[in-house]
DNA sequence: GCCAGCATACTCGGATAGATTATGTCCGAGTTAGTTTGG
DNA sequence: CCAAACTAACTCGGACATAATCTATCCGAGTATGCTGGC
């Protein structure tokens, strides 16, 4: 019961991009090596912010990942989705329909109340998370930790 | 990514047995029959109720499992991390301390801004899960659906 | 008839397999930069 | 000297192992019941 560890790996890549800013594409080996990670699965990684429209990336010598959109378009939900997929922290699986008065042709998924309020605790943690995008959170970096935009750029040339 | 479907099973099983009312214990196997699950693996999941303090087995021959509070002292957060353990679903492994900066001393767990906005959103499930007891449910569905009460016990005589 | 002891049937509980998912690795197709070669 | 072709190195992308977790099952220890036999 946890999401897959690409996801902290994910937000804190996109922005590292963001800090970089150049249009040039940044290897997976060099955006592993700054945090550390392993450079195949943090690739792996990459790749499915690419299906999911955040990032791009470019194949061949200069090759390497950028941002696709304004960070201020992209949520953490947008993030954790793109990772993890259809995210569904509590699974209904409409037992009701083998109980007594059970039908199959209602969808319990709707009508069922335990459902009913997983599901809203599963919906006020999608709003926190739909309602932070990754520019909020570049901007509360900057207020809070000011130098981390010129620490981030000096550790990656140092990994040029 | 996902919770266990133990914690479906849980919850509906203790609105069961409170609807049942009695204070003898019911058998893990008659408990299962009810929705048609697996009646070892339902019984696993009740033992962790029990490790909880939600619910109280005996053993012998008209044993079974019987609730331990009353429903109002029961929270669905309560449900969840008696079934899945203590639940953190935004996994920080503070990958900072491998960054430009980053110092083996500090706890970004409570610093990086990145966890906390997702432990944010994880604080509004959890309160939402902790805001609604398993009383509340029991009322909502005497509410909306008042034959259930008098249903569950028909089908629990059926499987004496 | 009554009581003590016993066999029995049923319970939970934990130890043990099997399936599914998450994690991590490896190699190939493709692309671009730099080099070489011919005019 | 210049341009075009070529080589080589580096990129992502997906196919392939490995590890961990979730799911499910199977027996064994223990207990209350009802029976049995003696008083």
């Amino acid at each position: 019961m946890q999401l897959s560890r690409g996801v902290e790996w994910a937000v804190h890549t996109c922005l590292n991009l963001s800090w970089i800013g150049t249009d040039e594409g940044v290897s997976s080996a060099r955006l592993a090596a700054f945090y550390d990670l392993p450079p195949a699965y943090l690739n792996k990684q990459l790749q499915l912010l690419v299906k999911a429209g955040i990032l791009t990336s470019t194949a061949g010598r200069l090759g390497g990942f950028s941002l696709a959109r304004r960070l201020d378009e992209v949520t953490l939900l947008d993030v954790v989705i793109a990772i993890d997929g259809p995210v569904e922290i509590f699974r209904c699986e409409q037992i009701l329909k083998n109980g007594p008065g059970g039908s199959p042709s209602v969808d319990y998924r709707s009508t069922c109340l335990v459902s009913g309020a997983m599901r809203k605790a599963e919906m006020a943690w999608r709003k926190e998370l739909t309602g932070t995008s990754l520019a909020d959170l570049r901007e509360q970096v900057m207020r809070s930790f000011p130098d981390t935009p010129e620490m981030t750029r000096g550790r990656f040339r140092e990994l040029a």
